[in-house]
DNA sequence: AGCCGGAGGTGAACCGGTAAAGCTCAGAAG
DNA sequence: CTTCTGAGCTTTACCGGTTCACCTCCGGCT
């Protein structure tokens, strides 16, 4: 595509510096074999001619690349809503800006197209290895990906990663905090609006929903399943708020539904949190600008994404790594819970 | 970085299909000079070994990359927020996956960090050209950057983007158009919560705002300054709705701020829109979700990067490009829009 | 004097593709 | 029966780096 007008080579620098290319690739690598003022000289040809390596010539002879791949596989309209992307992304870059690396990101319609892409990138040599993410139980590119041999890592649970090296957040330790505050409240009659459930962390929070519940001798407990939209959290709130035996608290599987769950209330003179409880998840900013503000289950994103994209380049690096928790959200008790009217 | 373990080259494929790789290379480009016949046999035994061309080498021997840089300046945390980036990302991707390529996407610190990271991605040829975005008055990137020779577009009015082609929204029409709707409605005091003034749109609103203000021969209109995030609009509303003479409209330069706003009315016991009218601009999903719903100033932001991504390869094939505005953002009324309380 | 070793290079072979020139052969034109 | 033509391949020279074997000094040691 690009027909660059100039183009200034390792062969020039090397001209300029009065060296061979080899002299000056050994510079360029800070490998011995140069003297500190032939590296210099070198140096300050690079810099007169505006020169740097041309990457592809790079990792053809190195056989290597330095880019990582991130297909996400949710609509654009929710993704932008979804502060977690982001903060996710710039987890991951914070680290592939210390090793001089980039982010190659893809938004895909469905996981088999995740598949063709992944399959592609890796074929290419477009990507050294990938972060997989949103895990489905018994996920369709689990197969096909461990078959190509891709490095990856997963964020997700191990039970949904299938062989990967996983990254998670314990949900169900975090949904059981949850359940167990509002239960503490006085709450009997709670309610979860859930993501899909073919979406593997929904699964196990729903698992851990219910489990809680029974321990806690409630079974008031339900659930809703939503696609994760604000549209959709808002029509699950208002049936609920419609419905005879109404929940007296709900908990909310991102923060964008809470806050579409809180207009709901409004707009039905519902009193928050004095007639119903909300609970949000992912904790992002806007938790704080509502009115009341939104208690929520808070976690360390930006660091999830740093993290997975360390251990990926672990894995690419052919260490030996094990799947592993990072740290669990934490609930932060803010406006929109209270005890229960009696 | 990565090690590949096994690699399968143009080499093998060209053995198994029993021709030269020089015909393997005609087969896969679709170039004329094999027959029908040795072009299946070269699919199907790369289909068989699952070859794919090392993009690294394609791009070498063709001088050429099939990738485009997209660097972001702004705080992670912010951008995770305003659903106009993903949406805009989501644009460019709609283009890219038509031509095969991808996207490399940074965020990154500071303007001049981009003009580095700009700088490198061009020199080792790691795009073939960038999108630029969120320009400054006298933006400095404009300079080194024109210097450099990257094909670039820049998402900004021409005045702003200093030569590069550029694509955007007439934001002077829109505000225009959003005042003259709250002096229709009967405001006089209007004020306006914008984005930093060094950014150049946010520059172009305010002038904007204010010609429009003396054209009608309102003299109340005020701007706050503010950094876009949603902290900061419910600071700057607090502040207006303390003041002896408090607005009864507001203008938001985002939309995360107008729910902020909302939050802030919500809290102060301000009645939406009965005491106060709250105008939000991008007009994400968001808009929808909170009660009152939020009148906002539309528009297509998807079509937005689509377009810039078009135009983007129309400078890289060397095509003469003009600068040109995208579809203006118009007013879409809701419910936190209405005539003030005499 | 002769030999050794290491610092500081050089040169050529490669990495895996693309592109352009060259070769071969069947069939049409003369 | 040549000669020409062009379809269908092959050959070979790149693309711009990296790497490794090898060369050349120069000082120190025996």
């Amino acid at each position: 595509m690009s027909t660059p007008p100039e183009r200034v080579t390792i062969k020039d620098v090397a001209a300029a510096a009065g060296v061979s290319k080899g002299a000056v690739s050994l510079a360029f690598n800070h490998k011995p074999g140069v003297s500190e003022a032939t590296r210099d000289r070198i140096f300050a040809a690079a810099r007169q001619l505006g020169w740097a390596p041309n990457s592809s010539a790079r990792s053809l002879s190195r056989n290597s690349v330095d880019t990582i791949g991130l297909a996400v596989c949710r609509p654009a309209r929710l993704l932008g809503l979804e502060p977690f992307y982001m903060e996710f992304i710039s987890g991951i870059e914070s680290v592939l800006v210390e090793r001089d690396c980039s982010l190659l990101l893809r938004l895909v319609g469905s996981l088999e197209e995740e598949i063709q892409l992944q399959q592609r990138w890796w074929r290419e040599r477009q990507v050294g290895g990938s972060i997989l993410v949103d895990f489905h139980q018994r996920d369709p590119r689990i197969a096909p990906l461990r078959k190509l041999g891709l490095p990856a890592v997963g964020v997700g649970h191990p039970d949904l990663t299938g062989g990967f090296p996983s990254l998670w957040t314990d949900d169900a330790t975090a949904v059981a905090e949850a359940v167990r505050y509002l239960a503490a409240l006085g709450h009997r009659r709670i309610t979860r609006v859930g993501g899909p459930t073919g979406l593997g962390h929904s699964a196990i929070r729903a698992d851990a929903f219910e489990r809680t519940m029974r321990e806690l001798g409630l079974n008031g407990g339900r659930h809703v399943e939503t696609g994760f939209s604000g549209e959709e959290g808002a029509r699950a709130t208002r049936m609920l708020l419609l419905s005879s035996d109404r929940p007296t608290a709900i908990v909310y599987d991102n923060d964008i539904m809470a806050v579409a769950g809180l207009g709901v209330a409004a707009e039905m003179g519902v009193s928050v949190p004095d007639d119903l409880s909300l609970l949000a998840w992912d904790d992002s900013q806007l938790c704080r600008l509502t009115h009341p503000t939104l208690t929520a289950m808070s976690h360390d994103v930006h660091g999830f994404g740093a993290e997975a994209a360390r251990v990926l380049f672990d894995v690419i690096a052919g260490k030996e790594v094990t799947s592993r928790p990072v740290s669990t959200p934490s609930l932060v008790p803010r406006g929109s819970t209270a005890p229960p009217r009696r």
